[in-house]
DNA sequence: AATTTTCCTAGTAATTTAGTGGGAATTGCG
DNA sequence: CGCAATTCCCACTAAATTACTAGGAAAATT
């Protein structure tokens, strides 16, 4: 049960917003990817999964870039991890369809262990992490 | 992140010798194959992973099998998953050296996010899961 | 017009997972 | 004793997933 690679960047990228959100200009990838140490390309890729959440905003065009949507303060690294880990969810029988759905004990509990892995997740913003005072 | 096969078929495997604790005599993987619907050799590999931590024991030869090694109410849904999934560790960096291991504000989240989830999974015990009393 | 950027989509290599298979060692039972 | 049932051990493979790489169109600034 490992965070993907997806996980680890799109966090990584999230908290470089959060530091730059006062800076009234968005970033450009090549900027993240520099500071992540991840390539361009598959920094777009995670961040368009950002995007897609409306967690980040984005303008096109040279002097183009991203920023934060809103306030570091209020997104959490729930909200980041659900964007960008297709499949936060613990075992596929919580969200397709699970052959024996009603009679499997054990589904009681991914579910539970799937909900109390979101509430911790949701109980940390952006600005706390990036002030690393968990 | 995902729960693998194993973790899956482990704790299922877990709940059907837990109900079965009362019997006095060893449950042979055959039979644990049929309830469960998993391959006997691939339960025998599974189990062998609960073995080593002590979970079940197995006595051999004929009509011989598989016991939990102690109440199901002391052995916790952590204690087995953390068994059967070689790595339920969230990231690499928590077991393995980390290139940046002391400046990465996420390392913290990673290491509190693992501590919360077997906090939980730590509460729950085959007893409680088997009476489905979650 | 040139440059810089996001955006979109397809492909591929590497890794991991999930499972198969063979057979040796052990033990109970007739 | 000999047979059958079982755990135990190890090697291999197929399938799925992950982690990228790559190319280029669209948009906006300068």
């Amino acid at each position: 049960m490992k965070m993907s690679s997806k996980a680890r960047y799109g966090l990584y990228v999230a908290v470089e917003l959060a530091k730059r959100y006062s800076e009234c200009d968005v970033v450009p990838v090549c900027v993240l990817a520099q500071s992540t140490g991840v390539t361009e390309k598959y920094l777009e890729q995670i961040i368009a999964l950002m995007k897609k959440e409306n967690i980040v905003i984005s303008s096109r065009g040279a002097s183009g870039g991203y920023k934060l949507a809103d306030n570091p303060q209020n997104v959490t690294v729930g909200q980041v991890l659900r964007a960008v880990e297709d499949n936060l969810e613990i075992v596929d029988c919580l969200h397709k369809n699970c052959s024996n759905k009603c009679n499997c004990v054990s589904r009681n509990l991914w579910a539970k262990l799937y909900e109390n892995i979101n509430n911790y997740l949701d109980t940390i913003s952006l600005q706390q992490l990036s002030e690393d005072n968990l």
